[in-house]
DNA sequence: TCCTCTTATGTGATATCATAACATTATTGA
DNA sequence: TCAATAATGTTATGATATCACATAAGAGGA
């Protein structure tokens, strides 16, 4: 067991889960979930956590399945393209998506303390923003929400000044 | 007259005003409106776009303001601090507020063809974000939304497939 | 006014994130 | 089997951002 997204789980049956789900999603559209994809998808779901591209590849490197930027980035650019992975703008960094195969807007939770992500989900053309939107004639075909506060961990920790 | 925001308006009157409403802002504060500090602003209202931080940069050369990226960047952090302009992720870009000295929670509508930006506000913590942030314990102080899509003049001048 | 503390700037170097370009290999499908 | 497409390997470079340390400017008290 171990503490994501902010609550305990089985975090191997869920890594093992979601790769059976991205490789059926995989077969059905005809995408190639070649090695180093889908061990880039896995080092993502092992860690569970935001990870930089060259810290990605670190892994990669020691494991003999690539060394040159690149690798890391297409393989990242395939997972995030279908949705099996997102990017965490404001961190510059990967997620690995908790719900791959599904329709999804996905949203984030950013500590701002120890960086633990927890994704969930937004309606972003509901309410204000779409809105907004309609109102001034664009279309909003994708959206990025990412709050930044304080997980419970590290509210319970801090000082209750910061 | 100019486009922004998707809409037409005076846009040398929406410099001057936001420069003013910086000014007070700051003399209230206490905050320094330093020479290039205050000519960072002026470039990002002119433009009324968002921009990188060594196009900033560029531009302060230009003008003998200062030519090493610290220099943009810490005018930069400044300004976005104080809510006089935002960074958006997505772009990796930095852009006026249109309503600074307002508490708010900004929001943009970005048009991935030509790169325009407009900004709106949104409520965060509202919604099923919010709600997924109390229902876990975790606490927003802070919020990126970013929508990416088609400005109205785009949609126009798109092919209908795109 | 002078001093001191704090804040801001100047500058060189470097860290971090990401892609261009092109050669090679693997896979797909006719 | 062959041709077309997709994926990978590799070198180089571009783009974004920060560190570290020296200097200068401004704020506030004696």
């Amino acid at each position: 067991m171990d503490m994501i997204g902010f609550e305990q789980h089985d975090h191997k049956r869920c890594v093992r889960t979601a790769i059976a789900a991205v490789e059926t999603y995989c077969r059905e559209h005809k995408l190639q979930l070649t090695p180093v994809r889908r061990r880039v998808l896995e080092i993502l779901l092992e860690r569970h956590r935001a990870m930089g591209a060259y810290e990605i590849l670190d892994t990669l490197r020691e494991e003999g399945l690539g060394s040159q930027p690149p690798v890391a980035y297409r393989a990242l650019d395939f997972l995030v393209s279908h949705r099996f992975a997102h990017k965490i703008e404001r961190l510059n960094a990967f997620i690995a998506c908790t719900h791959p195969g599904q329709e999804h807007t996905p949203a984030f939770l950013i500590c701002r303390l120890c960086d633990s992500v927890a994704e969930t989900h937004a309606e972003p053309t509901r309410g204000m923003l779409g809105r907004a939107a309609t109102d001034t004639g664009f279309s909003i075909e994708q959206a990025v929400v990412e709050a930044v506060g304080l997980c419970p961990q590290c509210r319970e920790g801090a000082h209750p000044c910061t």
